[in-house]
RNA sequence: GCGGACGUGGCUCAGUGGUAGAGCAUCACCUUGCCAAGGUGAGGGUCGCGGGUUCGAAUCCCGUCGUCCGCUCCA
């Protein structure tokens, strides 16, 4: 793998971005832990996220829905049946291939050799559990494998409390659970993973038009928050890959160190959804339009994104070196809406003299801003570390600040440095941070 | 899951049969006082885990867990 990419898990260790799950017992694979610096990252790509979804929207409502679900609903999803991938092993070349992807089911299309398949066995995606204490007796679960139906199952109930008619959408965002057959590529390919998921029901008639505006809404969110528009692209399906659900879909790729990887992808789901969970439920899920008389079931865009794999794009778009004054310097040239600290507050020196009005400057913005302190070691080194995890306002109290009551603003990537009235701190970094 | 490579303190690594080292990082004190890596000192590993071979294993063998690459998957 790349030297970026080796140098971006390494921060991510080193820094409290994201640990190996189960550290002390050797790990579990395919799970992580984020660390005190990662949580906050995680979270403001949630946020960003949500912000520009349901807070500045008002055609879109949020949903939380339950993670522990009833095997009707995956049956009705095509869960059960399309997400099992019957697999075959060639036993001279060690080649593993899906049995229903092959032109000729006796050949194996990488050896090139006859005969030579295991039989083929069933490779179920979704985590089966049992809801009860008693194994045996309890009812079947799954963990959903994604939070999609949880938008449609609630059609109905938003539909019916929000007031809101087509076009609208439900958006959500939390865990999703694939037993992935290999999980690859630190976080970009988990078996539990965080997805940002919203459903946008439209009349018919309107599907197309809303799909091509989900599109380019979505790819703008990427470039509004520092993804580089030369590592970033959206790429619309061969027919022939699309999902059984979907009737036209692009994804949104970042340009990993390793190659092209989806972000988030736009499905035309058509009215796939709401007619199996009627066919299934019985119920009637449709929406009656007073104006023209009409009732139909509504189709539904679905912009789909990964939050962890996104959170890595932006670490890994964001990592930078460069030199100051003849010195390397790692810096995450994170959003500030990104950033897992907005402001760092340094006393220029631990000296005792400066400890009190350092911690009056840091209570005084913590109600404002995400707030690291740190008082140990030379000031510079303490820039240095606060640029290694993307702080982009560093405010450092010095021993004039004791006489006039003001200190110093240092930019991450200018590195400008202006003097600012304690009084008017607030505003001057909130100034900055928009 | 299958095939290959690998697994030594937080990180990067040295050590290949005789009871673990370095640099960085961390902590304390001193020094400096706006862009790191001055001084002194300290903490931290039994070598992923389990078993075996051996008088003796980090070092050999087996199993297991984990990591990386490929198959596969797709948020």
């Amino acid at each position: 793998m790349t030297d970026l990419f080796d140098q971006v898990v390494n921060l991510c260790k080193r820094r409290g971005f994201v640990f190996p799950s189960a550290d002390i017992y050797g790990g579990f694979r395919s799970t992580y832990d984020y660390g005190p610096v990662g949580v906050l990252l995680l979270r403001n790509v949630k946020d960003a996220w949500w912000r520009s979804m349901v807070q500045l929207r008002d055609d879109v409502v949020g949903l939380d829905a339950a993670i522990l679900s009833p095997p009707a609903i995956w049956e009705a999803s095509g869960h059960l049946t399309n997400f099992s991938d019957p697999l075959v092993d060639c036993r001279s070349c060690k080649e593993r291939v899906r049995q229903d992807q092959l032109e000729d089911p006796d050949l194996c299309p990488s050896c090139g050799k006859r005969g030579t398949f295991t039989e083929a066995r069933q490779f179920n995606l979704m985590f089966k559990t049992n809801a009860g204490p008693v194994e045996s007796e309890g009812a079947t679960a799954y963990l959903r494998p994604e939070t999609a139906q949880g938008m449609f199952t609630n059609f109905k109930n938003v539909l019916e409390t929000s007031r809101k008619r087509p076009p609208f959408g439900i958006a959500q965002v939390g865990k999703s659970f694939r037993n992935e057959i290999t999980p690859q590529n630190f976080i970009f390919r988990t078996r539990e993973f965080e997805q940002m998921e919203m459903e946008f029901f439209v009349p018919p008639a309107e599907a197309q038009q809303w799909y091509e505006y989900w599109c380019q809404e979505r790819f703008r969110w990427y470039l509004d928050l520092g993804i580089p528009e030369e590592q970033l692209r959206l790429r619309p399906h061969d027919p022939d890959e699309l999902s059984h659900y979907s009737s036209g879909t692009s994804d949104v790729e970042f340009l990993y160190p390793w190659g092209w990887g989806e972000l988030e992808g736009i499905a035309n789901r058509g009215d796939y959804d709401l007619t199996q969970h009627a066919a299934h439920s019985g119920e009637k899920l449709e929406y009656f339009d007073q104006a023209s008389g009409e009732r139909y079931v509504p189709h539904v865009i679905e912009p789909a994104a990964g939050a962890t794999r996104t959170m890595m794009a932006f670490l890994l778009a964001a990592y930078d070196e460069d030199e100051v004054n003849g010195e390397a310097r790692t810096v995450l040239r994170l959003h500030h809406r990104l950033a897992p600290y907005q402001v760092a507050v340094l006393p220029l020196s631990k000296k005792e003299t400066l400890t009190p009005l350092a911690r009056e400057v840091l209570g005084a913005l913590q109600p404002h801003f995400m707030c690291d302190y740190d008082e140990t070691q030379a000031i510079g080194r303490r820039y240095r570390r606060q640029d290694e995890i993307g702080t982009p306002l560093c405010v450092t109290v010095d021993f004039d600040s004791l006489d006039d009551k003001a200190v110093t603003i240092r930019d991450r990537d200018t590195l400008e440095q202006v003097r600012v009235p304690i009084d008017a701190l607030v505003a001057e970094l909130r100034d900055r941070l928009t």
